[in-house]
DNA sequence: AACTATTGATAACG
DNA sequence: TCGTTATCAATAGTT
């Protein structure tokens, strides 16, 4: 629904992916509710983005209708608070650590690593990928250069401005100073007008 | 959508309520697959039936998913379990989300996304160990390249060895033949040594 | 369950 | 993030 089809598949642009989760997120809630309204159901709905932010709904109460669910599953015998929950905390730490192994793994293969259990294909994506980082480095460099560039450009501009202003007036004073001789023109403190800028560092 | 706009209130027709609860239902589940899938979202959705039936959907697990939004809800209200002991978890875990989010966020600028942050020092240093990744890999494509083409002459090599052996004994074989006339020569069945190597794909 | 006339959702753009 | 609009998608009412 849109200009165009969007095919199944996570949206590469970050910067598009996270409008759309936006639109969609909103989307998915209204008809969540909606459902619940016009057909008496109950729903429970989580959403954490990627980011991990977290949105829900429930039209009832969450915990039961949670339980509920528990309940349909036969799972409720791990549940509120008991000894279980260690386990739980086991779980999760356990998947953590797995989440970080992977995770090491393949900034060590970006950084040239450990690359002795990666075939030919592997290395073809993974140089492909390091590639479109380089571009996009690369790209964000040059928009960064850009932007310092015209500010200074600006800033020039303004400079330029200023210092005819003073000229004017300082010929000002000057052509006064032929008529009262004794004021001494070098006593003038001429400011000049200095934006700021965020510096950028070249080097 | 549809025939005519619809209030947002209990459908009383029960028929109507049921049919329209399929259709809205279907709707909603596909647009949570939709929604996780396309912003890489973590989705549960749990539906009841004003007559009971059950329905639910998880991108990830269901479970997971719970845990994750009652963290969230902050229901850690564990009872003394130790409360040091705990602690020491909670540490533990919170050091293991952080060093998550370090390693999520340097896997994500070295392929080039979020660079918002970064000043001209931090790029400028990313693509140099971004470049310097592309070498690595490179070089290591090349090395297997080096080992299967080596591989391949030691094969040829091997081959031609045999080969040579294989005419050589023909050739006594024939000459025996022309004393011995009624042995055929094609009845030698003629086996190729093919020592094997790692099959390597070069698209 | 199928079919469509409509309304609703949203992708792309500004 | 917000608004607009062209398009595609969902669905209310009907058969």
């Amino acid at each position: 629904m849109g200009r165009g089809k969007v095919e199944l598949k996570r949206i590469e642009n970050p910067t598009n992916r996270q409008v759309t989760f936006s639109k969609r997120r909103d989307g998915l809630f209204k008809k969540a509710i909606e459902l619940s309204i016009l057909c008496e159901a109950e729903v429970a709905l989580l959403v954490f983005s990627s980011s991990g932010k977290s949105y829900q709904f429930s039209s009832h109460d969450m915990d039961r209708t949670i339980r509920k669910y528990r309940n349909e599953k036969g799972l409720h015998k791990m549940n509120s608070h008991g000894v279980r929950t260690i386990e739980v905390w086991k779980n999760e730490m356990d998947e953590m650590k797995k989440a970080i192994d992977t995770l090491e793994t393949k900034l060590k293969h970006l950084a040239g690593e450990d690359l002795s259990t990666l075939g030919m294909k592997e290395l073809k994506q993974l140089e492909r990928q390091l590639r479109m980082g380089v571009d996009r480095v690369r790209s964000r460099k040059w928009r960064l250069l850009s932007e310092h560039v015209s500010l200074l450009k600006r800033n020039h501009k303004t400079l330029q401005e200023e210092n005819c202003n003073l000229q004017k007036k300082l010929h000002e004073i000057l052509s006064e100073g032929d008529e009262n001789s004794g004021l001494d023109s070098s006593d003038h403190v001429i400011q000049s007008f200095i934006p700021d800028g965020q510096p950028l560092n070249m080097n």
